[in-house]
DNA sequence: CGCGGGTTTGATGATGCTCAAGCCCGGTGG
DNA sequence: CCACCGGGCTTGAGCATCATCAAACCCGCG
């Protein structure tokens, strides 16, 4: 009960409530099924063919999910970062094995959802369904936007894309991550740069 | 309303019961709030910048979804046939400009939702949300899997695939509209065929 | 100081695009 | 019934993009 009240959770509070205005007794309770973890970086939260039995907010760190294709080829999905849920929803969800890993790249501080706590906390509040399928949406809505700069896009301005998109993220992680994630080759990518950076 | 008697709600109450078993009665509600429309082929239910007003379940047809990049290339996000939604989410929900067109292939039946209608469904019957939270994830998913291929497929690998996934599409809809789905070039879809039958 | 992971650079080659021409086939009008 | 038209599919030549492989380099760390 001491280390709870070391668990900052204004940041998630903020995050629900911008899809509902939830009261402070709502918020207490949801805080109260929020499982606080903390995990040492190069680590993983999931490995394929496991069941992915956590949705995870990350109040701190950084984390990549990602498949590995059949020629042993790993393909990222997502870089997840502080203030956003990371997950296999679809084995989560499905309760079936996952094809993806979840792997820490830094230290990180996690609030975690089991499927029974998410049951309980949607049965008590189930406006709750709807900060879930939000989260599910703008989650859709990303991964289409890239699914088209990947098909209409040359390597070139999918990295200029990603700076855009996420300014943050290159301090964070090695080059070759964001080559995976970009879908290009690392060495194409350094070669990018070089071009971009001559090009002042 | 002797209209609406001819409106088969079989196929769409079996869908949502998928998620969860409603009563006859919900059913009837849900079915009453539904508008049903027939739309003539190469019509445009959507057109970028305009605000997406529909989720449209589709009793018979098919639509396409897509989107124009910079060069006014088309970039296909979808096909879809009977059994399947087809809205652009995050224009319908934050009611912002859509960025895709959407356009019928095949003269079409749908059952329409708009905003208000859905408002009126999700207060009356909560269970909806877990409805259209569970499509949604489904499209996640499928789009997931879709950006993998995308990524880590040569082209043969990804027409072979679609061709499993999708059995009954090549049939009804053009090749290049294919071709685009995929993300390569009409010409070169041309010869991959050309290659696998060659190849017995 | 040497090791090792990550990045860079260069040479070579595959994949898939562009452009242009020809073909197939269904529809239309004479 | 035939001639013509047009859209979609195919085929080929040449080319851009990007992958692969190998070597060198850089730099933090034991």
């Amino acid at each position: 009960m001491k280390v709870m009240a070391l668990v900052n959770f204004d940041k998630i509070n903020d995050h629900v409530c911008r899809c509902h205005s939830f009261s402070t007794k709502e918020l207490d309770f949801f805080d109260s099924i929020l499982q606080y973890k903390t995990i040492p970086k190069k680590s993983f939260l999931l490995q394929e063919g496991e069941i992915c039995n956590f949705e995870a907010y990350v109040l701190k760190g950084c984390i990549r999910t990602f498949y590995v294709d059949q020629n042993g080829f790993e393909v990222i999905l997502q870089f997840v970062i502080e203030d956003w849920w990371v997950s296999d929803i679809a084995s989560f969800h499905n309760q079936v094995p996952s094809k993806l890993f979840i792997e820490t790249l830094e230290d990180c501080e996690l609030l975690i959802l089991n499927p029974e706590s998410k049951d309980r906390l949607l049965n008590e509040l189930p406006y709750f369904e709807r900060v879930f399928r939000l989260m599910v949406q703008r989650n859709l809505a990303a991964t289409q936007n890239r699914l088209i700069d990947t098909i209409s896009k040359s390597a070139q301005e999918k990295y200029e894309e990603f700076l855009v998109h996420y300014p943050t993220i290159p301090q964070r992680v090695a080059q070759h991550h964001i080559a995976s994630y970009l879908g290009i080759s690392p060495e194409f990518l350094s070669k990018v740069r070089a071009k971009m950076t001559r090009a002042y």
